[in-house]
DNA sequence: AATACTTTCAACCGCTCATTC
DNA sequence: CGAATGAGCGGTTGAAAGTAT
């Protein structure tokens, strides 16, 4: 039996999306909520890949992301759990729950890297290694690899004594300040300013001129005509009105202009816990990397609880690990 | 102003693990 | 239980933007 396949290669668009695409896989979310992107292509009508989707989604239109310049709190995070945990930048990213792993990747490889690799080229008369920390980690001693398993340990104690804490107490008592769950209107209003920032520099041009400048926007263009799509041609999977010429038209429109406070689509309750899809007035997002407050009062497995009593009882101490993982001197490094 | 070179980052690719049938 | 597929992850690519010559 068997699925069908993902998708077939042939018609499916690559390269930059466009903001109409954006918007199409915005209004489907909002109304359907993130996860079985292997209907999305097809419920939409976008000729994207549905790996394509979810990647868009989680990389850039996702509600809570924080884009631009990096604080000097996050470079120093990040080298921090690039030190502990390698390359797992998902892993790194679930600590910076405003930022995607992409994003850290992609700073690592572009800024971090290269200052690191220049603070240890001054520094390379005292020490051999003389290249940047996730090459060098190839260098590892056995002893350094089970101190790092051991740092792999006590973070997942860590995490699951301050998710297991979040039910009993409010944000405020999370030892971690970036790792803030992400609730309600602030966070969701940095990702609409995001698609707002975008689509605004697009409607400057004319839909035309955006044509223009986008290689595919033609296959775009007629996915939008697309009858199939908005209105509701398929009953049961609602309405993407924003697809509709007519509804991008007025969507878009200068009375319309795409800001958070009075988007239809961002509409956002701000309350702590996140409600479920498909509510009465429509999916409102959730913050899909985070456990949602009710994910975390699972029972205990005999696992979980070794892990949290043993974290309550640990030095759990950010500053005192990452000192006694002898890291210490990478915070010098700003 | 034109060209070459470098940097940045969004998106793709291929792999692994989880889930479904 | 095993095969097929989905979802997620990390590495890599390439177009666009920025900078130097």
């Amino acid at each position: 039996m068997g699925r069908p396949p993902c998708c077939d290669k042939i018609g499916v668009k690559k390269g930059p999306w466009t903001p109409e695409e954006d918007i199409i896989l915005v209004s489907y979310i909002q109304q359907h909520g993130p996860g079985n992107w292997r209907a999305v292509p097809s419920n939409t009508g976008l000729l994207r890949c549905s790996k394509s989707c979810r990647l868009r989604w989680t990389n850039y239109l996702r509600p809570g992301i924080k884009r631009g310049n990096f604080t000097e709190h996050e470079e120093k995070m990040i080298v921090h759990l690039q030190a502990l945990l390698g390359n797992r930048w998902a892993a790194i990213a679930s600590y910076l729950p405003q930022r995607t792993d992409n994003d850290i990747k992609n700073y690592w490889n572009t800024h971090l890297r290269k200052k690191l690799k220049k603070l240890q080229g001054n520094d390379e008369n005292s020490t051999q290694e003389g290249e940047s920390s996730s090459s060098s980690q190839s260098n590892f001693s056995k002893g350094q690899w089970e101190r790092r398993l051991q740092t792999d340990i006590h973070m997942a104690r860590k995490a699951l004594c301050e998710a297991l804490s979040l039910d009993k107490s409010d944000s405020s008592a999370n030892p971690i300040p970036a790792q803030q769950p992400v609730t309600g209107s602030s966070s969701y209003a940095s990702s609409a300013e995001n698609i707002s920032r975008l689509l605004q520099n697009w409607m400057k041009n004319s839909p035309k001129s955006s044509e223009l400048s986008r290689s595919n926007s033609e296959t775009t263009q007629s996915s939008l005509n697309n009858p199939s799509i908005g209105s509701g041609s398929s009953p049961s999977e609602g309405t993407i009105s924003a697809a509709t010429p007519e509804g991008f038209d007025s969507f878009f429109s200068e009375g319309n202009a795409f800001t958070p406070e009075n988007s239809a689509i961002f509409q956002v309750e701000s309350k702590p816990n996140f409600p479920n899809m498909n509510s009465e007035n429509g999916y409102l997002f959730q913050a899909e990397s985070k456990p949602s407050l009710e994910d975390s009062q699972v029972p205990f497995t005999l696992l979980e609880k070794w892990l949290f009593d043993d974290a309550i009882n640990a030095p759990a101490q950010e500053d005192q690990f990452i000192m006694a993982m002898g890291l210490g001197e990478s915070a010098d490094f700003f």
